[in-house]
DNA sequence: CGGTACATGTAATCTGTTACATGATTCA
DNA sequence: TGAATCATGTAACAGATTACATGTACCG
């Protein structure tokens, strides 16, 4: 019945460490976070969310200096509620890319300025590979002997390395193609 | 400063042919709804707003035993907003794949539930990517030859082929390293 | 008689983004 | 002195999803 992802994705990181919502936020920022974006505002939304449905616990850590810190871990309720929804079907999330609206634009408007987008897309595939790879070998470097644990994380960053690559050959094979198109657009009548 | 890509997309869908909201939420359904999803619900209020900002005209064709078509074509303004958003810089929308967050979970639940999840996956990719050659075959077997006007959409499709091929193999590749995951999880004290 | 295609919409709710707000501490 | 990090939030708005609503025509 429901989808509510980001609940399920926080609940997720809260399995392996009790954390405040400022660190769920920089957790999202990467590991899960390369797969599953959300701001701050967002978290903390649904933290709230997810401690009235009793989810999550959380206990008030008084600071000196700091504001004081709202620490949250899982409930039975909480586990129980993550596990169910592993077995609902995963949706999917339709892809959304501004680049291929773009793309269907090649013919109408000059082209450099649709080559030089996937210019800009090339330079970050590649900066992400370079951190996934740097990510690879520091951590995963012999997925066998992987503790159970994490082969599911190893997995995932298997799927965002072969992604960037892919990506990347698809840029220099675009960016040929379209050298073969007369820049200057012809408007329908 | 704008991100309403919706618009764009729509406004895109509009350069080839005047069309219904109606059937703009069909085409929504393919070509370009491969990679930008839309329901029709969004359509026509988008449309709704398009034309209060003059971006595109309306035509009302009167018709009888059904309601009255709409039929929408581009205003210059429309064309030309279109062609600045091009030039701005595209903005990489975060994937969100509810698999990974599952994977994420591998270790604490049952493995058969994610790598149910999947296969369930896998067969998605194949279904997708036997329409998606099967349009290749039908429309674009010699890219160079093409007409310019074609050679983005074909490169979009190129996107997707690729994309399922790649996703494929790691299905694969996951379900072979999952098999040396116990399947009985063991939650963290 | 039932289902699908045509054709348009409203309303409610949920998610996501942007901007604003506060305030101490540490590092350069 | 200024920027970054820690730490939490509110408010407004934009975008997406789900449910509801209407009504004819055509095909089997």
């Amino acid at each position: 019945m429901h989808t509510m992802s980001l609940s399920h994705a926080i609940l997720t990181a809260l399995l392996d460490e009790d954390l405040t919502g400022y660190a769920l936020a920089k957790q999202f920022d990467v590991s899960l976070g390369f797969f599953w974006q959300a701001s701050h505002q967002q978290i903390y939304r649904e933290l709230k969310g997810l401690h009235l449905a009793g989810r999550v616990n959380v206990e008030e850590v008084p600071q000196h200096g700091k504001p004081d810190k709202r620490v949250y871990s899982l409930t039975t309720l909480g586990r129980d509620m993550l596990e169910s929804w592993i077995v609902d079907s995963t949706r999917a999330r339709g892809a959304k890319d501004e680049l291929f609206i773009k793309l269907f634009n090649v013919g109408s408007v000059p082209v450099k300025q649709i080559t030089l987008a996937i210019e800009q897309r090339k330079a970050e595939h590649t900066r992400k590979l370079e951190l996934y790879r740097k990510i690879e070998m520091r951590n995963y470097t012999s997925p066998l002997t992987l503790p159970d644990r994490k082969k599911g994380v190893y997995l995932s960053l298997l799927a965002g390395i072969r992604q960037e690559q892919t990506a990347l050959i698809w840029c220099d094979d675009a960016l040929d193609l379209l050298t073969t198109v007369r820049s200057n657009p012809k408007v329908k009548g």
